[in-house]
DNA sequence: TTGACATATCGGAAAAAACCGATATATATT
DNA sequence: AATATATATCGGTTTTTTCCGATATGTCAA
C-alpha cells in the first residue's frame, strides 16, 4: 500500500468526483439500469459524466485501480469500475494513527 | 477545505516524512532540547533531517501549512511548525464520510 | 549599524501529471 | 470474415511539481 500513490490518485478533482459518484451509482448512473450495479459502472458512463476523452478516463480509472482505491470486472465488452471500500477504512485508520 | 490541496500536499514522500517526524518531536528532534516542542520545531532542524535544501524544505512547510495540516509560529528568528491535529482527526472522517 | 544567522521568496531546469487524438486490442454481431 | 462497439495504450503538447542556487527579509547581538 503505497502512501503516495494513494494520495496523487486522490490529488485531482475528476478522480474525486468519479469516486463520489460511485459512492451511489444508482442515482448518478440510472442509464446503466437493466444490467445493475454490483460490479459498479462502465468506463464509457463515467466518461460521458467526467466530460474528458475516453483516453484520460481510462487513464484516471487505472490510476485508481493501482492505487487500490476502485477495482475492475470485465464483461464482455465492458469493463467495470466499483469502489473497493476496505481501502477507505484502511486509509482513514492510516490517516489517524500513522501519519 | 480544499481536499485536491490537502491530497497534494500528502502526495510527496518528504513531506509525509515531515509530518511523521512532528508527531513525535522529542524523538525525532533531540537536539532541539532546551526550548522545547510547545510550538513544535524549528524549519533548521526539519531541513537537515531531510537532507533537501532550505529552500525547499521552506516551501514543504509552506504547502504544508497552506493545506491546513500544520501551523506555524515565529518566535525571534525561527519559525516553529508543529501538527494541526484537529485537521488530521478532519481528514480521516471526510474520507470515511465524504469521499 | 554592521554582521551573523534563520527563514522566505524568486527564477529556473528537469521531471511528472494532465490532458488530447490516433491507434491497437478485445469482444460481440452479422 | 467483416463490422461495430468498448476499452486500453501510445505519442505528444501544455501545465504543474520538484527541487536547486541566489537573493531578500527579518531578527538578534556586538
Amino acid at each position: 500500500m503505497d502512501q503516495v500513490e494513494i494520495f496523487k490518485a486522490l490529488s485531482n478533482k475528476t478522480r474525486l468526483q468519479i469516486l463520489g459518484w460511485l459512492k451511489n451509482p444508482e442515482e448518478s448512473f440510472p442509464e446503466q439500469g437493466t444490467y445493475g450495479y454490483a460490479d459498479g459502472v462502465c468506463v464509457g458512463q463515467i466518461q460521458v459524466k467526467t466530460g474528458l476523452t475516453q483516453s484520460t478516463v481510462s487513464e484516471y480509472l487505472s490510476s485508481l485501480q493501482r492505487a487500490g482505491l476502485v477495482t475492475s470486472t470485465r464483461k464482455g465488452q465492458w469493463t467495470y469500475y466499483k469502489r473497493n471500500e476496505e481501502a477507505f477504512t484502511a486509509l482513514s485508520q492510516i490517516i489517524q494513527s500513522e501519519i
